[in-house]
DNA sequence: GAATACTTGACTATATTAGTCGGGTATATA
DNA sequence: TATATACCCGACTAATATAGTCAAGTATTC
């Protein structure tokens, strides 16, 4: 199990705006220097970011991106909805019309892994961009 | 984030011997056929499963595989390590020598994500097969 | 001695992931 | 108004990981 590069360098990326926030935008080639995080894949990271509206961007010269809400209100689980990673960590509904593994009856481990979805979910909601930078 | 079919299937095949447990050996063929599960996969699972003392074999006919302890001392906590499979959601300790992200410093969501794993840590500690076969 | 069932490492196909490329568009400022 | 900066966006690719199979066993019971 493993989270995925994509949501863990939103979360970073956003966390280094949250720190370094002022009345300018931030630029990607900051954060990605920062960061070190490939500007190029910021751009990707951003481009879902901002459709989610987490994000604002500024185009043009001294242009970049300006959180939309305040750190304290941006839970990490929106971050993770955002970047639409499935932080399920498993599918039986893949194979969904006949059940788990293709049977038709839930398996025996099925409530286990939406408690363990629950449990997970629950704590990235109940973190915010404020907690990740007052540490 | 994803667990692995090995990790999960190693869980659901425990949770069929816990189940269908008796004074017998139970056989990989008969897991094979209730968890819709190929054989030859339950066999490279059932390998790590032995190597880590949670089940015991007995070959020839009639032989097949039994818990080695009882279904409620058997933590899904253990069942993750045997498989070797890292819970571990986010390595930053991959680019180990100098830090996260190749930067000489912990990276600004270290600690998140070691909190993360705790957590879910946690909650693989405080199951065990007996929970599953419960439902 | 034949059938069953465990033992084990090596192998392969597929899917996913991480990250890049190329060719844009908008805007501030010199 | 030219130019540099920085966002915009889909398509592409290489590397890796995963899922699952194969082959060639060995041990045990009936």
């Amino acid at each position: 199990m493993r989270l995925n590069t994509k949501s863990r360098y939103a979360v970073m990326a956003l966390a280094d705006m949250a720190r370094f926030k002022g009345s300018q935008p931030i630029s990607l080639r900051d954060i990605s220097l920062r960061q070190s995080i490939s500007i190029l894949y910021l751009e990707q990271i951003f481009l879902k970011l901002k459709r989610n509206n987490i994000v604002k961007s500024i185009r043009g010269i001294k242009g970049g991106y300006i959180l939309v809400k305040n750190p304290k209100q941006i839970k990490l689980s929106e971050i993770f909805l955002a970047l639409d990673e499935n932080v399920k960590t498993i599918g039986c509904e893949k194979h969904s019309k006949k059940g788990c593994n293709g049977r038709s009856a839930k398996c025996i481990t099925h409530y286990l892994w939406d408690e363990l979805d629950m449990h997970i979910n629950t704590f990235f909601e109940n973190k915010n961009l404020e907690d990740l930078v007052r540490n």
